[in-house]
RNA sequence: GCUGGCGUAGCUCAACGGUAGAGCAGCUGAUUUGUAAUCAGCAGGCUGUCGGUUCAAAUCCGUCCGCCAGCUCCA
């Protein structure tokens, strides 16, 4: 290698970095400046990674990454894996190692081994992990032949690694030392476990090697790491506020739902003041679908084995349904789905191309047989309510109703408050055509058509090749809610199978039979898991349309019970729902107790608005408002809910 | 379903081999209250279930049921 041979570096903002040969990526940093060189996580060069300490050896685009790149965060926590792994091998015996990758907003490592591991132990875990960064140790790299490494992790007994790397193509392995501990790992890491400013290990867990639940379950290790300390302690309070809204807590304290085990788990009771909420969800979602040109309807419960045998669900869905039930010696099933029987009344009549579209939507109860494992709250359960609904039209007519349904979905997402989300389109893998129902041309035209609509209406998605169920091509739409997590939200879903197994027709212009295409979507998904996201979204502060009691009056002693019933009555008759708090207490206690109880509007009555026929107003996002006239609060309050607003606007 | 953890009053939690306790909520009474908790009293439990160990079990062991964290799966 020739001492002065230089290369040139192209960085990312086009400019030349001229380096010598052979100088690491690191002195590149440290030429460029000395903030990034101490930033720096990792290098990339042509689109490869590399590590900070490795010698380049020719020019091209370099970059170096730091942990604000997402790629940076990612080598950055995958590192700090390693050094929980090795902790882990320091303290305890016969230790056998899964795999440790980034993940995202964190990492995990998972362990074979006979100690069960509590989260007790996480401390001491950590404490290790502190030593190994304190003693800085270098990720060294070093290359072995498949041969020599399948021999060395067998030799240390891994037999995890050794049949990772038994499944691996390549001849040469990539191997990291951290000091005494040796991993399996293409790289790239941190030059060195100093780097690592601030990790906490979260949780432990059970994980099937390789995600399979037929093999070996192994024990996880949650953790996450940051670049700075704060950082850190603002991600912890992130999942502290998340514990604080988790809907299982609020929906107890707010007295919305509940669950009883004893009578079967996964059965949601709506509680009177969780079910004002979801009538208002109702009434709203009733409104906008008959507005938007759809038709209610309502089906049974159950149906005979026969119906789904015709519709498929006995072979594909079975496990996710609950057992028979015999009536009369003949099976009934329970719905787990409501399309064969919206595809009923489709076939309760002939049907002209001039009917079509035909847009019939249901809160359609459906029952499905989930593993005892997964129920969670409202979110995963075993009865539930869809806003279901199934659009049947002429195959030309598809791209305008699918952008009808985004168009449904946006204004139902941004009343309820979700205003970000990301759209996905599932299309069929073009090779493998044999997986899919339904002759290519069909295919082509509903994915061209779900394109185009998502076009016309100027969202962004991804393409996900592959994802399309053997039925048809689909939309999901996932929303953000109010802390940056995601809820899978609307899916419109075509079905080219359904029509085909109950031999559905409309008699088109030309006098001939037709068959439909069926359009099966959701926009809230289900009443539960919707109503427990919302409860998240917005902490139990629903805005003043939902919230199940909108004003608290609060009258400041017994002398005033006549005047706040008066108001109540009042404020009834228009449709508002308010409840006086008539309890023998001081005034700070019901503010308190209403305030806890997240009531947008409370109104303080004692003699003054009495004799001047006036309310105090309190609310609970601006406190205290002093007087109003009553008539003038009242005006303001409907305003607020007929527009829907996320909290009182009260500021006149 | 699997791995690990956990089931004590309506809720949140104590007691961890020797007769089960607190705060909040509830009820009763006093107080008549002015913007996030007035005071006092009362009541509340076959310690999830069934079985075992022990002179003695909420406590130790096992079973089943359920819950929690994940895995797998999903609206």
């Amino acid at each position: 290698m020739a001492e002065n041979e230089s290369i040139n570096l192209i960085l990312p903002d086009g400019s030349v970095k001229k380096a010598n040969k052979g100088a690491t990526a690191h002195e590149v940093a440290l030429s460029i400046g000395p903030g990034l060189a101490r930033d720096a996580v990792v290098a990339k060069l042509d689109g490869s990674f590399i590590d900070l300490t490795a010698e380049l050896d020719r020019g091209g685009h370099f970059s170096i990454l730091t942990f604000d790149d997402p790629e940076g965060r990612e080598v950055y926590r995958h590192s700090v894996a390693h050094v929980l792994a090795q902790a882990v091998k320091r303290l305890y015996s016969d230790v056998q190692l899964g795999i440790g990758p980034a993940i995202d907003d964190g990492f995990y490592y998972d362990f074979d081994m006979p100690h069960a591991l509590s989260e007790g132990d996480l401390q001491d875990i950590e404490q290790e992990m502190e030593k190994i960064v304190a003693q800085d140790l270098p990720f060294e790299q070093e290359e072995l032949s498949r041969q020599e490494a399948i021999d060395m992790f067998e030799e240390m007994d891994e037999p995890y690694k050794v049949e990772l790397i038994s499944e691996m193509q390549q001849e040469a392995v990539s191997i990291y030392r951290l000091g005494e501990f040796v991993d399996l790992c293409s790289g790239p890491h941190l030059p060195s476990t100093g780097r690592i400013e601030a990790f906490k290990l979260l949780n432990v867990a059970g994980a099937y090697w390789l995600g399979d639940e037929n093999r070996p379950q192994l024990q996880r290790i949650y953790g996450t790491a940051f670049d700075s300390a704060s950082d850190l302690a603002e991600h912890i309070d992130k999942l502290q506020e998340a514990e604080r809204r988790d809907h299982r807590r609020l929906g107890k304290k707010m007295d919305l739902f509940s669950l009883h085990p004893q009578a079967g788990p996964g059965l949601i009771y709506w509680h009177p003041q969780g079910y004002r909420v979801r009538e208002v969800i109702e009434g709203f979602w009733r409104d906008t679908h008959r507005e938007r040109g759809y038709e209610i309807v309502s089906t049974p419960h159950i149906a005979r084995e026969d119906l789904w045998e015709t519709s498929g669900h006995l072979e594909t869905f079975s496990e996710d349904m609950f057992d028979p039930m015999d009536v009369d010696g003949i099976k009934y099933l329970l719905k787990p789905m409501n399309c064969p029987f919206h595809i009923m009344i489709y076939q309760s009549e002939m049907r002209s191309y001039r009917e079509l579209p035909l847009r019939w939507a249901e809160m359609g109860t459906v029952y499905r047989y989930e593993r005892s494992g997964v129920l969670h709250g409202l979110l995963r359960v075993r009865g539930f309510t869809q806003d279901d609904a199934h659009i049947f039209c002429r195959p030309g007519q598809v791209e305008e109703e699918i952008i009808g349904v985004v168009r449904l979905a946006q204004y139902m997402l941004s009343t309820f408050g979700y205003d970000d989300y990301s759209v996905k389109l599932s299309v069929r893998n073009p090779e493998n055509p044999e997986e899919y129902i339904g002759d290519e041309e069909t295919w082509d035209q509903a994915e061209g058509a779900l394109a185009r609509a998502l076009d016309r209406i100027g969202l962004d998605y991804t393409e996900e090749v592959g994802e399309a169920k053997f039925y048809g091509p689909a939309i999901d739409i996932e929303m953000q809610d109010a802390l940056g997590r995601g809820w899978q939200g609307p899916t419109i879903q075509l079905d080219f199978n359904l029509p085909q197994r109950f031999d559905m027709t409309y008699i088109g212009s030309d006098g001939d039979e037709h068959r439909p295409v069926m359009i099966h979507r959701t926009v809230l998904g289900s009443m539960e898991r919707f109503f427990g996201g919302l409860i998240e979204h917005y902490a139990g502060a629903f805005p003043p349309w939902l919230a199940s009691i909108q004003v608290q009056i609060i009258p400041v002693s017994e002398d005033h019970l006549d005047y706040a019933a008066e108001i109540q009555s009042d404020l009834s008759a228009h449709g508002v729902r308010a409840e006086v708090d008539d309890r023998n207490e001081k005034v700070g206690y019901k503010i308190r107790s209403a305030e806890v109880q997240k009531i947008p509007y409370m109104l303080v009555v004692g003699d003054r608005e009495i004799a001047q026929q006036t309310v105090s107003l309190r609310t609970r996002n601006e406190g205290d408002l002093g007087p109003r006239e009553y008539s003038e609060f009242r005006e303001n309050l409907l305003h607020d809910i007929q527009n829907r607003y996320m909290e009182p606007s009260m500021t006149d």
